[in-house]
DNA sequence: GTGAAAGCGCTAACAT
DNA sequence: ATGTTAGCGCTTTCAC
């Protein structure tokens, strides 16, 4: 049992070694310039007396707290639950801690991020926006360690880890047209909230749309309040009702799609035989869902040390001047069988075709 | 726009508004002691300097960090998802921040957790123990602010925050048992592993079958690597091999009876009519399964509202010495059609009665 | 009610 | 390769 853990000091270590405070220091960091036999010493003296670091001094001392902070809407969504993971594991990498923060996609919590908060804390930021408005983003405080993750893309100011939201929407879309859909509808796609990926998903589809001939048709165009499972069962009962149904609804992630798919099996609708449903973010529940949900799968783990190298880059000296880079993670079509019926997965899916 | 928001200390507000850097503390501080005009000028410096506090140095002189640690398997499961959102809450509400550690359900890292990790960073922690044992627990550094989430409830030597696994258990076993089930096995429960709840879950189990008269059938004991979802499929294959298979299930978790209903669907089992399925934690998606999953309801908002009272009254004077304390926070069971056929929860339902 | 001075425990020049 | 000297920005006795 090393050390009885009471407040050591790191002078406390260098009186018991006999050496002064820097060369605690310097084995603490691995300096390279210190003797074997003193690095042997000290580290008796670490474990015997049970040091352990005051974060907050160092902090103070260095200039240099270890945190970043990680903004998203909310941990209850799954694919930011996923994302907060891998930012975590990034920045453990480099020794860095995450700070979790809750923006509930509120303005004000958003702008309270990109303006560094009302104390000094962390090293950087990273922020999912979706509330505060690209203009806001560019404007103020372009000159802190920001990067933001989205599918905007506009800002030019701060660093900006992004999807292609277009090119992945036309994807789907494209497949869903494939299978010989037709009039396909959406949920949760919102052309007019510009914060979050909402225009570029809907750009996609009528790419995809345009590029196969069919109209675009906005009554199949079905808004959300918020894009959780609850929301989607009205919109999927306000599509049913219209004069000509959709055959296929293309929601703006898989927790819509989830809450899509729950509704149609409530009312009776066969999926896909009668409507295709297709989602984002590619859960891991919707490899689970009734049917298995066909969704557009990003790299987070990409993303996420994406974001934390950007961070570091700024964060060593001379970063801060660094010109703004914008960079682009990959993703891939998962299909499942909420868009194709006859995919022949294993022996049992071939019964229900 | 307030303040360019440049390196300000509380040493430049103080001499901008004409006074000492303990007279703007106090004001930071909210200390009584104010004249109301002092406080107003001091204000106003705070605002045009654009002052934010440095926290480290805040931390290193007031030996009190600021921070919680909240240490889980992971995030990704969204039962500890939920939970950190709560705990996040009920931290900022006593001007806590909460930095959140995945534990993986290693024993070294919950271990390392238990220690007080390598640094002296948090003023408390709060645990939920998966891999670590009892013993271990109760053994080691119970000086600290260490908060037990969980379902042991033997270790006496520090606070422990827990739910009755045993009732709860018994109270979803009484209800398949009174829908007339009578071979239940269970999915994920493994008595043998004495840091979670497995045992206590077993235990409720069994007296519920003691108290109908049924049987205690060990065949019936389907154990996996990991209480997720994927691993659910070869435990339910192994069920449905027996020579008597179950007419229910009841699985550790959500995510198990998640990838449970998953498998019984592709092998064409009906729900619940052959078998029932149920489990615990009532994630939000349980309400969207095929069928929507029965389940065990705990009080997570009281939950995380107690661990992190408990930090707050050992973290102030004399706290220390306070005796641990062991609560309890409640449970309900949501009743879902994946064990009653025929509830009728809307007119679609009754249809496929 | 407000001010002056002494640290909190560490890092970082600079010196040796 | 190791020691010396100043702080980092805040809180906190203790005077006044």
């Amino acid at each position: 049992m090393p050390g009885s853990s009471g407040r050591v000091r790191l002078s406390d270590v260098a009186a018991h070694a006999g050496v002064s405070a820097k060369t605690v220091s310097n084995v603490l960091h691995n300096h390279p310039h210190v003797s074997a036999e003193t690095r042997a010493k000290v580290e008796a003296s670490l474990a015997t007396l049970g040091y352990r670091v005051n974060l907050s001094a160092r902090a103070l001392a260095s200039r240099q707290t270890g945190f970043i902070a990680l903004a998203i809407p909310g941990l209850d969504n799954p694919y930011y639950a996923q994302l907060a993971s891998h930012v975590m594991d990034a920045a453990a990498e480099h020794d860095w801690m995450v700070l979790i923060e809750q923006t509930r996609s509120s303005v004000d919590l958003e702008r309270a991020v990109v303006s560094g908060g009302g104390a000094r804390l962390v090293d950087g930021v990273i922020l999912q926006p979706d509330a505060i408005s690209q203009a806001e983003l560019s404007d103020r405080f372009a000159h802190q360690n920001l990067v933001l993750i989205g599918e905007g893309g506009a800002t030019a100011s701060s660093d900006h880890v992004t999807t292609d939201a277009v090119a992945a929407a036309r994807a789907v879309a494209a497949h869903l047209i494939e299978q010989g859909r037709t009039r396909i509808a959406t949920i949760g796609i919102q052309p007019q909230m510009r914060a979050n990926a909402s225009e570029l998903r809907y750009r996609g589809l009528c790419q995809a749309l345009d590029a196969a001939g069919l109209p675009v048709r906005s009554e199949y165009l079905a808004p959300v309040d918020r894009t959780r499972r609850p929301e989607a069962a009205a919109a999927v009962d306000h599509l049913l009702a219209l004069p000509e149904p959709p055959d296929a609804i293309l929601c703006f992630n898989d927790l819509v799609g989830s809450g899509a798919l729950a509704r149609l099996r409530e009312r009776g609708i066969a999926v896909p035989t009668e409507i295709a449903v297709a989602g984002f973010d590619d859960n891991e529940e919707s490899r689970f869902t009734a049917p298995p949900l066909t969704s557009v799968s990003w790299d987070l783990e990409g993303l996420a040390r994406r974001c934390v190298d950007r961070l570091l880059a700024r964060s060593r000296p001379g970063g801060a001047d660094l010109p703004p880079v914008r960079s682009v993670v990959s993703h891939r079509l998962a299909v499942r069988e909420s868009t194709v019926g006859q995919l022949a997965v294993d022996e049992d899916a071939a019964l229900q075709a």
